[in-house]
DNA sequence: ATGGTGGCCGAGCCA
């Protein structure tokens, strides 16, 4: 079973890039982070007419966050626990079932720019609840994951200018010691069992041509609970579609469980 | 680089 997930920015200005790429890499879920839309004007036909069931958490214009499948989504829920003040779109869990049950978790964590501010505030606070919920899920014991746009640049390899980004909510050392210590409880970085060193990037600005020239961030990642990475058959980054027409900002990242 | 690009939506905000 192949699982992906795509910051898309905005399913209207992405829907042709979205299917396209749908259409080709047919995964079999598909978890999609900044929506930017509100969950009645989501365009469920184009992919129900593809084969996914659609499960959405949206808001007006920004965040937003959706879970596309072509098995039945179970138990699903929206929004991160532990704040009920929280107005923002960002974490939808849902349960596939394949040989045996999956548990899906989307997020879009706070950008946190610009740092420090109520923004970065949010953010950390933000990241204290995903490593409670982080907690409960390896306390099930069973196949897990959390993926999505984290905004955290784990390691200087994950940016190719890592200076660039030093006073970066993405790469601030609060920001990724909070990562890592949700990682550290027993999480398996999907991504870094099979493609490790620099390069492997999933993010490219819109701006001084950062794509032509590969200047990337990692910043959209698969955690997988130990039980869901002995599933684990394979791992990738798609990276060729940012440079399709009217792309993404981000790219997918999928990996093939055994289930 | 007080700009550079893009998406929301129709003026700024967000990234």
């Amino acid at each position: 079973m192949k699982i992906a997930t795509f910051n898309i920015n905005g399913i209207k200005a992405r829907a042709a890039a979205l299917t396209a790429w749908l259409d080709a890499a047919q995964p079999d879920v598909a978890i999609l982070q900044e929506i930017k839309s509100v969950d009645e004007n989501f365009p469920r036909e184009l992919l129900e007419e593809r084969g996914y069931n659609v499960e959405t958490h949206g808001q007006k214009s920004f965040n937003g966050v959706a879970i596309l499948s072509k098995l039945p989504l179970e138990d699903v829920t929206r929004g991160l626990p532990g704040d009920d003040d929280d107005e923002q779109a960002r974490w939808i869990e849902a349960t596939v079932v394949g040989k045996t049950a999956l548990r899906l978790c989307g997020l879009y964590l706070p950008n946190g720019n610009p740092a420090p501010g109520p923004k970065f505030d949010y953010k950390l606070a933000w990241m204290e609840r995903l490593e409670t919920r982080a907690r409960a899920l390896l306390a099930s014991e069973e196949p897990a994951m959390m993926a999505g746009d984290y905004n955290v640049i784990p390691q200087p390899e994950d940016a190719a200018r890592p200076e660039a980004w030093v006073e970066d909510a993405l790469f601030r050392p609060e920001s990724r010691a909070a990562f890592q210590r949700i990682v550290n409880l027993g999480f398996t970085d999907a991504l870094r069992t099979r493609l490790r060193g620099p390069g492997h990037y999933t993010f490219w600005d819109y701006q001084a041509g950062a794509w032509a020239r590969n200047n990337g961030i990692r910043i959209d990642h698969i955690l997988l609970t130990p039980q869901a990475a002995d599933l684990m058959r394979d791992v990738g980054i798609d990276k060729e579609i940012r440079g399709y027409d009217k792309p993404s900002d981000h790219v997918p990242v999928w990996v093939d469980l055994d289930l």
